[in-house]
RNA sequence: UGAGAUAUGGUGUAAUGGUAGCACAACAGAUUUUGGUUCUGUUUGUCCAGGUUCGAAUCCUGGUAUCUCAACCA
């Protein structure tokens, strides 16, 4: 009872330890400046998500779902050249597999007739203009960051003739280019946003979901702020890069008067060994330096997938990551040991032998099987079992014989004792060489009476794994490696060429050799490979070989000292 | 030479004027039919310099460092 009242406190100060962002949305519910909660997770259909977008997607749904909230799923499709439908789909398919589901599914392309009033609006408020100078003169004129722009010779146009230009830009009477339309702010205003930022361009590429209905296209700035307006976004969380957007947003807002949407920004998410650009991941696809955006090795969602994480996994990552804003680079060691928190409690246990090397036990009765039973996952010895076949001649891991074994090393030696797991204590006796001197067979002895469940049981100080040759499968395992070799990734000079910090064996293919019960698997989650680490195979996946995750291996297995 | 943001162990993140805590990493020990897991312990930190205060990571002043902003991208 004291126990249980302990705990409810100890719970209770976990949930005390709010990161900003929630102590926000606290402060707001308390003074009834929001009596709900309305989030949204943005992003332009243009490429696939990956570890930093679900760190985004688990706080915008995970702070909404706290306190009680919703959030909408909204495609920020303003820009019809980059665009896809690929892209939409995957995402919400990403989305859903982490867990989570929308209020509303929303586009910003849904709202082009609005917005198209609202710039109209603002140009008969006379803070709109419609600018006939060319991207270079506008560019130049912009000013730098530390000296003033100078105003565009057309900007004191009349209300009239802005409306009228503004209208046959969107007739189609100009061409891409010619003509855009900016909002009439300050050209020597220190946040260079305010120096006129454009709200309209003309693009005449079909858009994916308007087709050729608009030639213009609003810009982000132009397009975000009411976007969350129109729905009622309580809490528009961004990353860190958009707080120089945050005036504008203000500013677009106030100025038509429109439901007050408030913007918060956090840091995004940066991982050691890892390219989080999504530009930068788009090249790598291109390139075809990975075999495309679901790649085990690429840090996307279906990438990380298909090396064998799960939901779960990901979304502690995100709860541990933590929010805040300053910069972070994240270790990677934090990812793996979420899944192997994950995966240790959930994922069924095999033995397989991935460098292997023939080991006979002297006197085993020819043709003799022993079926043996051991647990799917140790942590529930009554749980779900499986039976593996032992016979006297199995594969054993190379590595886990040493003809001249270091002090603490306790794994096989000439003239000494381990257990095969799950079955008896063996004694090496013999070694067999080629010509070149390598290994090609260990010759033991076993103890009869060490057999599991037949009698006393005896300890000894190495447990190994084996797979009986004459029942292993055989399989082809792509042994997945970090993609890059570099471990902080910014380090790399911008239009370097990746080539040169691609990993060369983050792809190769061993061959394991496997106890049958494997192969009857279809849990669909990763599995444990006892001893050496996991092993998934995607149940989406028919053309690609399964993975064994060298990233994920576990912890320290293959050291000693 | 502008504006904005941020500085807490190796990496993240708490402490909102009152014992600098937690997690990952590293190291050591115990348990173990996975050198896994579990348990215990150790090491390492408030950007700098002043000031206010009985007391400062926190407040004040002045520096320093890092990031963001000059796409008709988002």
């Amino acid at each position: 009872m004291e126990d249980s009242n302990l705990k409810g406190t100890e719970v209770k100060e976990e949930v005390k330890n709010l990161n900003f962002i929630e102590e926000i949305i606290e402060d707001d519910l308390k003074t009834g400046k929001h009596k709900s909660i309305l989030t949204r997770f943005p992003p332009e259909p243009n490429g696939y998500l990956h570890i930093g977008h679900a760190k985004s997607i688990c706080l915008n749904f995970g702070v909404a779902k706290k306190y009680g909230g919703k959030t909408n799923l909204r495609f920020d499709d303003t820009n019809p050249t980059k665009e896809d439908v690929e892209y939409v789909d995957s995402i919400k398919n990403d989305i859903r597999w982490l867990g989570f589901q929308w209020a509303e599914e929303r586009y910003a392309s849904d709202y082009f007739q609005q917005l198209y009033d609202w710039a109209e609006l603002l140009i008969k408020k006379g803070l709109a203009y419609v600018d006939d100078q060319s991207l270079e003169e506008i560019r130049l004129n912009r000013g730098t960051v530390q000296k003033p722009g100078t105003p565009s010779p057309w900007r004191d146009r009349s209300v009239e003739e802005n409306l009228a230009l503004f209208r046959d830009m969107r007739d189609g009477k100009f061409k891409e280019g010619e003509k855009v339309l900016r909002a009439k702010i300050d050209m020597a205003h220190p946040n260079m946003l305010f120096r006129d930022p454009i709200m309209y361009r003309i693009n005449y590429a079909p858009h994916h979901r308007t087709g050729t209905k608009w030639c213009i296209y609003p810009m982000y700035d132009f397009a975000h702020g009411q976007s969350d307006s129109i729905e009622g976004i309580t809490h528009s969380i961004c990353t860190l890069e958009f707080d120089v957007h945050r005036p504008l947003y203000d500013w677009f807002i106030e100025n038509l008067e429109i439901f007050p949407s408030h913007q918060y920004e956090f840091a995004r998410l940066n991982l050691t060994y890892t390219v989080m650009s999504k530009r930068k991941l788009l090249e790598l696809v291109k390139n075809n330096y990975v075999r495309g955006w679901d790649d085990p090795r690429m840090p996307t969602i279906c990438g990380i997938r298909r090396r064998g994480y799960t939901p779960e996994s990901i979304k502690m990552f995100a709860e541990k990551v933590g929010v805040a804003k300053r910069d972070n680079i994240i270790d990677l060691s934090l990812m793996e040991w979420c899944v192997r928190e994950d995966l240790n409690a959930r994922s069924n246990r095999y033995m397989a032998v991935l460098d292997p090397v023939e080991l006979e036990l002297e006197g085993w009765p020819e043709g003799q099987v022993d079926w043996v039973e051991a647990p799917m996952n140790p942590a529930f010895p009554d749980g779900p079992k499986r039976k593996i076949p032992f016979t006297g001649h199995v594969y054993i891991e190379r590595a886990d014989f040493m003809e001249n074994p270091p002090k603490k090393y306790f794994r096989l030696q000439p003239g000494g004792e381990v257990r095969l797991k799950y079955g008896y204590i063996i004694k090496c006796k013999d070694i067999v060489k080629d010509a070149d001197g390598n290994i090609t067979k260990i010759i033991c002895t076993y103890d009869p009476t060490s057999k599991p469940g037949a009698g006393e049981w005896r300890s000894v100080k190495g447990t190994i794994h084996w797979v009986s040759i004459a029942h292993a499968k055989k399989l082809e395992v792509r042994l997945v490696d970090r993609l890059f070799t570099e471990q902080y990734m910014d380090q790399i000079p911008e239009g370097s060429d990746y080539k040169d910090f691609l990993n060369p064996h983050s792809m190769d293919i061993i061959t394991a050799y496997a106890e049958p019960a494997l192969l009857e698997d279809n849990s669909g989650i990763a599995v444990q490979f006892e001893r050496t680490g996991y092993f998934f195979k995607d149940p989406d996946s028919t053309e690609d070989l399964p993975v064994f995750n060298r990233t994920v291996t576990l912890k320290d297995t293959f050291k000693f000292k």
